[in-house]
DNA sequence: TTGAAAGCGCTAACAT
DNA sequence: ATGTTAGCGCTTTCAA
């Protein structure tokens, strides 16, 4: 395999008789129009014949734009990602655009990530990082790059970004369990240093107080992990004892690790206490009993952040700087279908 | 938010009062070596206090090479993928460069994606393409792009790959199997046109006929789903009755999906029939029972896929050209600890 | 050790 | 509708 010199934009104007930005024009869908039919043709041809592939590093010391963004995870193993990521992408790969991922699990990190990418020259940037981080903000934001944020709103207002209502969630997993029966409901929140955190204790609460209920407690974790959450049930049930009808939790692991510590307490789920849980993570409908949760649109999050964050870069920002999607309920078994009839009659306070 | 003009070399070479030349050397690690320390450092210095941030369009122009590779992956909500991504980042990164990361579900569509990763001039690319795709491999060899196979070994043995030992992991699975007691043992394969599906039948295959043992029954699965695992088993059932003690899956879901089965026709696991998975899955602990399963590297699977890649291309190629890493065996509930000790004492053949 | 000059491949004024 | 020209920011000979 000798390494044949590539075919520039100069050989191919060169093999068609014509000059190199008559090549660069006829080639370009966006200024074919100054270039007659026939030329066109005689071009694409030749380019075609050649093997011609346009060097999109050239195009961009020239232009400026890349065709690249930028997109920041801070853990990819997390499954809440993976579709966001597919999501970004399939929205870029629709115009002709690539998707540069990178971990950054802390800020600090990130920081770093993003002086790379502006390096790199990225067109833009899509946050998907977890944490608050308005250091990271005011840097992207004094740089001047374009960037949206995913999966949290940017509680400065200065980015647009693309969530999913956490209120509207913990109303739709408060009143499922209220609907069964469930009286003593209590809250397994998340780190509320995270925004998702924050935001679904406040409607775990709102919700309850507009159904005229208060919470039988509320314990946060320290993170959304499995064992978080069986520590956070744990120390819930030494406080408020057995007394639970129902726990409404910030996450499917956590949830999951709810189930541990409800099991060691030798209760069992849903007969005596339902679960629910956030995300729909993959096989979290396999688990025993299968949870229920609420399921998010994962990928059109990350769709819209990039479609979002293209409109930006083409100047037509149409649409509002924060788009809230609407997540929904998946009801299984870790809930019951109902409490029961005396329950009903008479509601437990 | 003014957009300020980005800082050039230039603008650092004339308030340093130098040349671009001399910034240019100084600024790059491997031509340091020829320029004065003083130099070095005033340059550094005035770089850092204008903000100078080098343009990597300019340098990718230049030099050809623009420190991004490319990662094609068939989906990238396969719980598989994102590890394996994971450790192809980590390693980009610390080498200080950028992963494209691409969907591609189709031979077809990886093609194009490829065409477009050339055209965006990585250095390589890595695939993590589950198809044996030929006209792919031939389309890359013949660009001359470098690149380097994960998950999956070349059989043309034309690019480097990096692959689990799957007829380790048969081994592993059908030993542990008939340890416990097990005679009777049943594959649910994989696709075959997926080398995973054909190495981990042939892996089956081969480790029962070590034991003196043959098959109690081999179906094919159409897919790497719960719903193929789910209809495989019903076929084998069909076939071979309920004479079977162990089923050894090709894939986790695809084990799932025999749980479904052998429950629909009233099977105990692991009482009645022990089920092994293939990829430990996250929360394949967490159903029920918990999945006795084979754990694959996946991160180190792409991190030293990566390693690969770089090497290649710094003509600093010391690795043998396919990397074959360990599975392990992780013992759950859904295989038996010992069947019983009459078996033990004689096995049923 | 530093400076000078050329040019990577492409696009976009401007000129025809 | 096509050609001419300059130059994006950087690296790399070559010369001093």
């Amino acid at each position: 395999m000798l390494p044949t010199p590539p075919v520039t934009i100069r050989d191919v104007a060169q093999a068609a008789g014509v000059h190199v930005s008559t090549v660069s024009r006829a080639l370009d869908p966006r200024r074919r129009a100054g270039v007659s039919a026939e030329m066109v043709e005689l071009v694409e041809r030749t380019a075609r014949r050649l093997g011609y592939r346009p060097n999109r590093a050239a195009s961009a010391l020239r232009t400026g734009r890349t065709h690249t963004i930028g997109v920041l995870v801070p853990d990819m193993t997390n499954p809440v990602f993976p579709p966001i990521l597919q999501g970004v992408e399939g929205c870029a790969a629709a115009r002709g655009c690539f998707v540069l991922v990178a971990n950054a699990s802390d800020p600090a990190m990130a920081m770093g990530v993003v002086e790379r990418m502006l390096a790199q020259q990225v067109d833009g940037i899509v946050l998907a990082t977890a944490a608050r981080e308005d250091p990271l903000v005011d840097f992207i934001t004094a740089s001047g790059l374009h960037a949206v944020m995913v999966n949290r709103a940017d509680e400065s207002g200065r980015l647009p970004s693309v969530v999913s209502d956490d209120r509207l969630a913990m109303k739709l997993a408060v009143e499922h369990v209220l609907r069964t029966g469930c009286r003593r409901i209590a809250h397994l929140a998340g780190p509320q240093h995270l925004p998702t955190g924050a935001g679904r204790l406040h409607g775990f609460e709102q919700a309850l107080r507009e159904a005229g209920q208060s919470a039988a407690g509320v314990e946060t974790c320290e993170s959304y992990s499995r064992e978080a959450g069986r520590s956070a049930m744990a120390q819930l049930l030494a406080r408020v004892g057995k007394r639970l009808d129902a726990v409404v939790c910030c996450n499917d692991l956590v949830a999951l690790g709810a189930y541990d510590a409800l099991r060691a307490a030798g209760l069992r789920i849903p007969e005596d206490v339902s679960v629910t849980g956030h995300n729909d993570m993959p096989l979290v409908d396999m688990v025993n009993p299968p949870l229920t949760t609420i399921g998010l649109p994962h990928r059109e999050l990350g769709w819209r952040a990039a479609q979002l964050l293209f409109e930006r870069l083409d100047g037509t920002s149409l649409s509002p700087a924060t788009v809230v999607l609407r997540p929904e309920l998946v009801v299984r078994a870790s809930t019951l279908a109902l409490r029961d009839a005396a329950a009903m009659a008479a509601p437990r306070a």
